[in-house]
DNA sequence: CTGAAAGCGCTTACAG
DNA sequence: CTGAAAGCGCTTACAG
């Protein structure tokens, strides 16, 4: 159980300490280290299962083998989903995430950013919200980052500006492809029903204009929001919706069509459907959003809109060691669509 | 943006690095160090906004505000919450937690725990499988570790012998709650359909234990398993007990009562359930297990049974701070109980 | 091409 | 009670 440091491998490979680290280090061509040199020191690293000290390291500047990661991790499924993903891929590379829940909230956002400094994290990863885009502040600091990724949901102007390398979501093939399906299947009166307009308020706007570009009717009164429940009970959406749908008194026969924000609502739209003698999908094509796992649980198995988290992760992966390899990704930026995911009660 | 250092905290406060250190970490009054020099000292590090540096800290021996996490993250709903609930916590606490997803592989947590040491982490929280607890060499592992917490879900022979500081999160009795439910509602042939007897071992049996002590037939014949579904499609259990009911040609007529190992599973019975013309909850009292927030979302609202992740998270903390805080915990045993969720597909 | 030296920011004995 | 010194394990200039 002793601890090995690089000092052992140093003696045993009888070099000088610097020399094992540029050999470790993988600069031992770049310095011109004889082959035969950097073959022992490698093998006496090997024979004596040296494992870096990661503290010692970031305290000179080294890597720490860790990354920061900053997004809202809300209990939504699609965000745990994504945590997992990446940490997953972290680790298989050999980096431990160190993951903040700052709940977009700037000070959160601004305690941790340091925190990680503090910690010699070799690179972070951010989702901001438009909210935390907007705030100079942030920007900047983020900014001073050598090595990041950011991953956004939709193109907001101060990301824009910036030539942080970045993974955008798109929403809006996703809302094509539904649109196009209503319309082929003959609906003529889609709505759309949201908890709250904050955070909804683009792929709303995407889907309405993807309606009317299939000849549908697209305007913002097709829209019910639910406005003032969500504090309520942040996590727990199917109690949400239920009450939301209960006191707006909604009926769904207005409709031939609806998109939810989240699968819980989608299913808490069935609930009430069922009461109010509405068939779905016959009298309404029903779509959620989030393509949770359970969507095939209910009956008829619920249509949504799916993230793409995998490949979401291996392009934040790709960017980020692109980075840490020290190739420069400046204003890369990846795209990935969400997609449609038919299912019967979309009909 | 001038980083600040003990060193200049000390200047500041006109006394040399070690004193600072003394005072800052609460050992001043312990040392005899005066009163006026200590507050001297704790002033200077406010006033310059001192934030120690947690590698160097590590480095020295000193606490790194860094706490390991060892559990089998499956991408399950109450995993991934309970993850949450961990990580907030020690987010608001000021400690950082390094997760590791061993998915209960012995080689991955053994490198895991050695990576967790060179990160020089103050303590281990671990949920180990009782795979895991069986295995000597890991036992030794984590014995080692002066500051831990242990979850278990069934108190396994090995952490029985421990002293180890748990949390057991106990199931009998929400299968008692549930049971005697059933039998007070006219049940006469429960039944059990699990994905696979790997670690539903426990809840069964104590299912069937529960159902004999409330005057009901609890043998194993009532236990339907559909092994070997379960490597095919890890991630989506809809689909896997779709799969394996199909399959399995199970006709549901069979029981008046039925027990699923996860929501999703009973989510499925209850498609098919629909398909054979058999009513939940007139013909069948149908209850899930993890209580997954889409319960509430089924119709009828699936009945369930719960973790209480919050009051686990809570406990875990309370001993695992304690003994950072220094003192000694040793043996103590919190048990958690499961509770059984009634709703409407229970009868 | 290789090695001795300094230093990262802290903590822990150990003198006074 | 306080301070000067050594050391944690590494990396990075800087001599030779």
């Amino acid at each position: 159980m002793k601890v090995v440091t690089l000092k052992a491998v140093a003696e045993k490979a009888a070099v000088a300490r610097s020399t094992a680290t540029h050999v470790l280090g993988g600069r031992g061509d770049e310095l011109g280290i004889r082959l035969e040199t950097q073959e022992r020191v490698r093998q006496a690293a090997r024979e004596l299962r040296y494992q870096p000290n990661y503290l010692a390291r970031g305290l000179t500047g080294g890597a720490t083998q860790t990354l920061g990661v900053i997004w809202s991790f809300a209990a939504y499924h699609p965000h745990m989903m994504m945590r997992r993903e990446l940490a997953m891929r972290l680790h298989t590379r050999g980096y431990q995430p160190l993951m903040a829940d700052s709940f977009n909230d700037k000070e959160r956002v601004r305690r941790d950013l340091d925190e990680f400094r503090r910690r010699g994290v070799d690179g972070l990863i951010i989702r901001p919200s438009s909210d935390l885009a907007g705030d100079k502040g942030i920007v900047k600091e983020i900014d001073r980052w050598s090595r990041k990724v950011v991953v956004a949901d939709e193109v907001s102007t101060p990301l824009m500006r910036q030539s942080w390398p970045a993974v955008v979501r798109e929403v809006q093939p996703a809302m094509d492809e539904l649109a196009r399906h209503l319309a082929a299947t003959g609906r003529r009166r889609p709505g759309v029903l949201i908890s709250s307009l904050g955070g909804n308020q683009a792929k709303t706007a995407a889907f309405l204009a993807a309606l009317e570009s299939h000849g549908l009717p697209g305007s913002w009164d097709q829209v019910v929001s639910l406005e003032g429940l969500y504090e309520k009970s942040q996590d727990d959406h199917c109690q949400m919706f239920e009450e939301g749908i209960g006191r707006a008194g909604l009926d769904f026969r207005r409709f031939d069509a609806l998109l939810c924000n989240c699968d819980e609502g989608a299913a808490m739209v069935l609930r009430a459907c069922e009461q109010q003698g509405v068939r779905v999908p016959e009298d309404l094509a029903l779509i959620g959003f989030n393509d949770s796992p359970f969507c095939k649980g209910l009956s008829p198995r619920l249509a949504s809109i799916g993230w793409e988290n995998a490949k979401t992760a291996d392009l934040v992966m790709q960017l980020m060691f692109s980075q840490l390899e020290g190739k420069t990704v400046e204003g890369v930026r990846e795209s990935v669509p969400l997609t449609f995911q038919w299912r019967e009660s979309a009909g």
